[in-house]
DNA sequence: CTGAAAGCGCTTACAG
DNA sequence: CTGAAAGCGCTTACAG
């Protein structure tokens, strides 16, 4: 309950208000007797400042914010390992928030609260007009996965493209065209762009994209066993796959599985670290997530220092083609 | 930049700072006319509210905190997801934060500056004695791998020991009694209780502890497949593992598949995803976790409401064994 | 080295 | 229905 404040603490050791502040904070001339009075009684009534009282005042936050669309997806957690360190160094403070709630969530709040100086914001959740705005009140933001251009945001994007281009030629390989296309959320901007290279790869071939060969999912495991199910009741079994993440294709490998299919050549994209533990070994487009992290934050801290122009184009992240046991 | 204030809209709307403020909040009666006037103004000027100053007088944060070892840790992520669920039917905000970077850690700084009403704490690295001194300022905490039992904190706990004690029983099953322990941290709650089961049903079967199966790691994937190595490198191959947790266990059969081993029978505890989708499929001692956070902040809520009488016993949460390919 | 006082941006009785 | 003013808990020139 207690609710104790400074004035609390400056009474019982004697003296006056910003005295004890001075001396709690470590800010002003106090002598060593009156310190030691004030500290035993910040430790005798278990003070603890008020926050808000005191960023009232300093305007600043001195923390960075990382907003999801749901806290800890599996891709997410090795580009946060890169952020916090970055964070960690630069000696500001970090925090996670997801959008799990829709418009009212606490991403939404704290992003616009000013509960921090800048943020890193993956998944679409946060509409670019939202982001707009905040950034116009001189919140610098970092987008990793959608292309924005105005000033103090930065998008930092994998080269969604022309990984999937790449994997769809290396399907192409054996001239055999039956190349299916598990997609993630229409509204996914890395869906899009992975579905434009798969496109493109067919185009550059001369082969017609046929619309049978479209499967619409979510980007979740469950969706890419439930697509493979769906086919192979309908006594389809596609002979390749381009995933669009790697989630839906370890579902197919499931279900593959589980049905005991055999040979069917399979592409993700994004290779976490399941993919490699998986059997059979998923081949995937891999990407540096660790390092997409560092990145991300130190341009951020950039921007927040006025040293990085915006807007900027977009920063772009080459991709890699590993081969494993699906191809 | 803008810093612009309630005093602001009050003067383009031309109307008084108390008018602006009862109109922004609907919260006292103010003409229609004029309450467009101000909420005219608030768009036009792009105007956000500052939060710091609102919660100078409201002294709450409506915000949990969880607070974890590392941002993003495999098994957290489930817990995490039914916490999430909660907190945001309660209508509170959640945010994240870890222990990175030690003692001056976000996770330190937050939870100690009264960022949240109430906290989840999991992982070692906050000391009792700190969560104690929180405790005593009335944020309520309960806490996921540990014993400890004040006002206002509430332990919730998996069955270790009983886990533990049924793997090795299981592993024990033909009378074959070389059974390896690969530990976690000699620190973590979690790691000595599971040691304690595994040396009970050894006593029980009136077997003796043997130094060398007892093998030192520290839950990582890494550990796991290093101190296998190292033990195949002296020529040793163990008949048995119980493996204090599933990374590890992934560890290990990722050494063994490597090295083309078989036969091994392999336990770990904790049940995490992968252990079902690698192969071979881990069988491990499985519990609720996504349970685990639900039931978590449900008591956090009961406590912040004062209807959960604190200390009390902890919740201990049963596990499971559940046998897949590797025994 | 210490203290009185203004001010950070808001809310909320209170008076009109 | 509207406004002047006190106060939330702190920091920080400024004076002494």
């Amino acid at each position: 309950m207690s609710k104790i404040t400074i004035k609390d603490v400056a009474k019982k050791a004697g003296v006056s208000i910003s005295t004890a502040s001075y001396a709690i904070n470590n800010t002003g001339p106090v002598s060593a007797k009156t310190k030691e009075k004030i500290l035993n009684a910040v430790k005798e009534l278990n003070y603890i400042p008020n926050v808000n009282a005191k960023r009232l005042k300093e305007t600043t936050t001195n923390t960075i914010g990382i907003f999801f669309n749901e806290l800890f997806g599996p891709i997410y957690s090795e580009i946060a390992k890169g952020i916090e360190e970055v964070v960690h160094k630069e000696g500001y403070d970090l925090i996670a928030c997801s959008t799990y709630g829709g418009d009212n969530s606490t991403a939404h709040k704290y992003l616009q609260s000013g509960y921090v100086d800048a943020a890193i914001v993956l998944g679409s959740h946060l509409k670019d007009e939202f982001l707009e705005r905040i950034a116009k009140n001189n919140i610098p933001i970092v987008v990793l996965d959608r292309e924005l251009s105005v000033k103090n945001i930065q998008s930092i994007l994998i080269d969604n493209f022309s990984g999937a281009y790449n994997a769809t030629k290396h399907l192409l390989i054996d001239n055999e065209d039956e190349i299916y296309y598990f997609t993630g959320p229409k509204d996914s901007y890395d869906n899009q762009k992975r579905f434009q290279g798969y496109k493109m790869a067919l185009e550059t071939m001369n082969i017609p994209l046929k619309e049978e060969y479209i499967v619409s999912g979510n980007f979740t495991e469950k969706s890419g066993y439930e697509n493979f199910m769906k086919l192979y009741k309908k006594g389809i079994i596609p002979k390749k796959i381009f995933s669009a993440n790697d989630e839906m294709a370890i579902g197919v490998i499931t279900a593959m599985k589980e049905k005991n299919i055999k040979g069917v050549k399979l592409i993700g994209f994004d290779d976490i670290k399941l993919s490699n533990l998986i059997s059979p070994k998923l081949s995937t487009i891999s990407h540096k997530k660790y390092e997409m992290g560092v990145l991300a934050s130190n341009v951020l801290f950039k921007m927040l220092a006025k040293k990085h122009k915006t807007p900027a184009i977009p920063i772009i992240l080459s991709t890699e083609l590993v081969e494993r046991e699906t191809t």
